[in-house]
DNA sequence: CGTAACCTTGATTAAGATCAATTCTCGTGG
DNA sequence: CCACGAGAATTGATCTTAATCAAGGTTACG
């Protein structure tokens, strides 16, 4: 695989030619198609992932099938890492799962898998990635810390009115005719998992906000008519 | 301060006697009675705290009061070490924050400050320190998805069976009469807050497991009355 | 023993889930 | 180019859980 594409991982973007050699060396790629189960949560560990291609959904499914998506993971960012970390000793002696499961969201979706036992192993000379693997994690901390927020202290509305404000903040798309909008690279369902509701609530709330003159939904995209009203609701 | 003191507190774990005089210089004790607040979100980041003594509560609210406690944490457990290391570059430029509240929940609670900048230029001449925070904040990744799943595939009697298994699980107490039981060291409304949910619906969830013979709640004391069907409650 | 903080209980309300139909959208093959 | 069918999205009616509102009861502690 090209070194160069392992660079912009952001846990491997401080690596040299030889440790990018070595990492080569203990990786795998794998391709799925949309719907495809990448791993479960019983599964045993492996190692962690870094999206080449496509979009992946980290989820969770309670006993009677309800489902709730932790995170949505987009291109050159890496997903299960944690187990690796957890306990250093003992990873050779216990039996590690997933802790949660992994499916392939998007059509062609490639992944490349690095395997965790060969990984500990190359971290330990290059302490250099060390940092960069705290800095990571504390940035999904936050993200977590954020997400906990929302889902206890907010009603679906303003969970919904936070979501679009959020992701044009990161997307800052702006239609032809000057509004801005956003696109959902998701599935209304997965959208309503992630909020922590399900898509006729969704559906309904969006209904709301277009009647309210705050937004326009128009299938994928969503455009903001109304974007101080949107951050007042959002609140 | 007494440098064993420092050792039981998991990041410091492995520092040899040089490492841990360095951090006595930059560390700084801190006492509150119950209910003082150690530092609210709105507040510019100064480092982080462990507790040496007592009990502290992390916690955010909404606009409207509602309250959610995202962790509660215990002696030699660190709190409010996330914006530390969420952008190493910038946090000589950058304002950062405190990103939750933080407030002693028992009385006479000791906290030790280690203030941020300070103790970044120590961690890059002990790289031992590193992986010892990597794996903190794997625990407290994994500690966090938990509480996401418990708080959106689960009803709050689910949570509450779920709660007191795990608390048992790490306390292990049994009662002179032999029978498994959990001490809550916060107040009843504290652990609804925690649980997602309100005192008066954590009362009666408390009171109908009573009734179905599962549990006994005496103040502080809950007794594990049917463990069997606590365990098939929770899930 | 009196007061404040904490906890419990009951009645009511509201948000959102569930159940049940449609309708819409889009890719596929005739 | 159109028809078909499957998955996705919408809509309405109803139900359930837990929040809110309101009032007492208990406990801890000076």
């Amino acid at each position: 695989m090209d070194k160069e594409l392992y660079k912009k991982v952001y846990f491997f973007s401080g690596l040299n030619d030889d440790e990018l050699d070595k990492l080569n060396v203990i990786s795998r790629l794998k391709k799925f198609k949309k719907g495809d189960n990448i791993f479960f949560d019983t599964e045993p560990y492996l190692g962690f992932y870094f999206v080449l291609n496509g979009m992946v959904k980290i989820y969770k499914i309670s006993k009677d099938g309800k489902e709730h998506i932790l995170h949505i993971v987009g291109e050159f960012n890496t997903f299960a890492e944690v187990p690796l970390f957890e306990n250093f000793g003992s990873i050779y002696e216990n039996e590690f799962r997933y802790p949660a499961n992994a499916m392939a969201i998007e059509e062609d979706t490639e992944v490349v898998l690095i395997q965790g036992r060969q990984f500990l192993e190359l971290i330990e000379t290059t302490p250099n990635m060390c940092m960069k693997i705290v800095s990571g994690f504390a940035k999904r901390l936050r993200h977590m810390n954020h997400h906990i927020e929302e889902l206890t202290l907010k009603d679906v509305t303003k969970r919904v009115a936070g979501f679009i404000l959020t992701d044009h903040t990161n997307t800052k798309k702006i239609s032809p005719d000057n509004k801005p909008f956003i696109t959902l690279n998701i599935s209304k369902n997965d959208l309503a998992a992630y909020l922590g509701t399900i898509q006729e609530t969704l559906s309904r709330t969006f209904r709301r906000l277009e009647e309210e003159g705050i937004i326009e939904v128009e299938g994928k995209n969503i455009y903001i008519q109304d974007i101080k009203k949107l951050k007042e609701t959002a609140t």
